[in-house]
DNA sequence: ACCTGTCAAGTCTGG
DNA sequence: CCAGACTTGACAGGT
């Protein structure tokens, strides 16, 4: 059983490498002449293409191919003040070229729309803005050349007042999506409102894989062992070329349970992975700390130190 | 060089 | 019914 770590948008240990570098609408209203605009959002998206490539060289050379590419890349590109820019024209050479070397080096991306875009609002102009941002997504990735195994992970939205109610709405809404993107979409269990059982029912019945996020199922559970769900979470992805993947992150204290601690707590996981044995399947986990690289190293370490995971390389192991 | 308030976006809670 | 919290990295303006 082989498993595979990676991190979130950016590292902790390369410096001056943001790949999320923008500029507020107020600034760039200042600038009168839209042509300058334009030239403005095209050197700082060039600067985070730029700086995207550096962060792949750094995950190579550490054999980490799991990654997420922040929503960010593109400075307000779905903002009105940015409508007439044809940023994907503009970036197409250094969109390819990053996707063809994601592609060369077997690197498992993917994204995470923010928690505005919400596909179960009741509003009409809430859920088209979600499509806008999710079409923004997949247009990065369509320009990379990197085909629909490369998801965009969401939550399923807000409670608004009926939680059924609004789990039907996401699937309504989902079967008028455009094929490109239900193909792309899959779905996370989050902290306070959809568990890894609600999250589940909906992925089983939309046919689309579930991304388990075992701290959130820590906040967030109905009292479920997460145990008797994780062979049907796993085979929620049996249709797809990838492996399952989960997303791991430590509560930062007490009081702040739902916060992300710095780095990854040893027993956290290691819990987990007695759990994920019992299923004897690969996976690929998401580490989502603070540190970012640098709690995956950490992590690493301290998985190298215990007998019960045998050492691929920096950021694999064979459990 | 460093510090702090603010930022495109939505939802929920508490007053 | 409305203001503030939530959460996050980075900007922007100030010291």
């Amino acid at each position: 059983m082989r498993i595979n770590f990676g991190y979130v948008a950016m590292s902790t240990i390369l410096q001056d490498c943001s790949p999320s570098k923008t500029i507020t609408v107020k600034n760039l209203s200042r600038i009168a002449d839209e042509k300058l605009r334009i030239i403005k959002l095209r050197s700082l998206a060039k600067t985070n293409l730029n700086n995207i490539q550096r962060l792949f060289f750094h995950n190579k050379s550490h054999d980490i191919t799991v990654f997420r590419l922040t929503s960010k890349l593109i400075p307000l590109a779905t903002h009105p003040i940015a409508q007439n820019w044809d940023w994907a024209s503009e970036l197409a050479y250094e969109l390819k070229s990053l996707g063809d070397y994601a592609r060369e080096n077997k690197f498992r991306l993917s994204a995470h729309p923010e928690h505005f875009t919400l596909l179960n609002s009741p509003k009409e102009e809430i859920l088209t803005a979600s499509i806008k941002d999710l079409e923004y997504h997949h247009q990065i990735f369509k320009a990379m050349g990197l085909d629909s195994s490369t998801k965009l992970v969401i939550h399923v939205g807000g409670r608004y007042e009926d939680k059924d109610l609004s789990m039907e709405r996401f699937i309504n809404n989902h079967h008028k999506l455009p094929l490109h993107l239900k193909n792309r979409i899959i779905l996370e269990n989050d902290d306070k409102i959809y568990t890894s059982r609600d999250v589940l029912k909906i992925c089983q019945e939309l046919k689309i894989p579930m991304v388990l996020d075992i701290h959130h199922h820590w906040c967030n559970n109905y009292n479920d062992d997460i145990e008797d769900y994780l062979p049907a979470i796993f085979d929620t992805w049996k249709d797809e070329p990838i492996p399952p993947k989960i997303h791991l992150s430590s509560p930062r204290d007490q009081k702040h349970f739902r916060n992300h601690a710095d780095n990854i707590d040893l027993l956290f996981f290691l819990d987990f992975l007695e759990k994920a044995k019992k299923v004897n399947q690969d996976f690929d986990v998401m580490i989502e700390a603070k540190n970012k690289d640098g709690a995956l190293f950490q992590l690493m370490s301290e998985l190298k130190d215990i007998s019960r995971v045998k050492f691929i390389n920096e950021a694999s192991v064979e459990a």
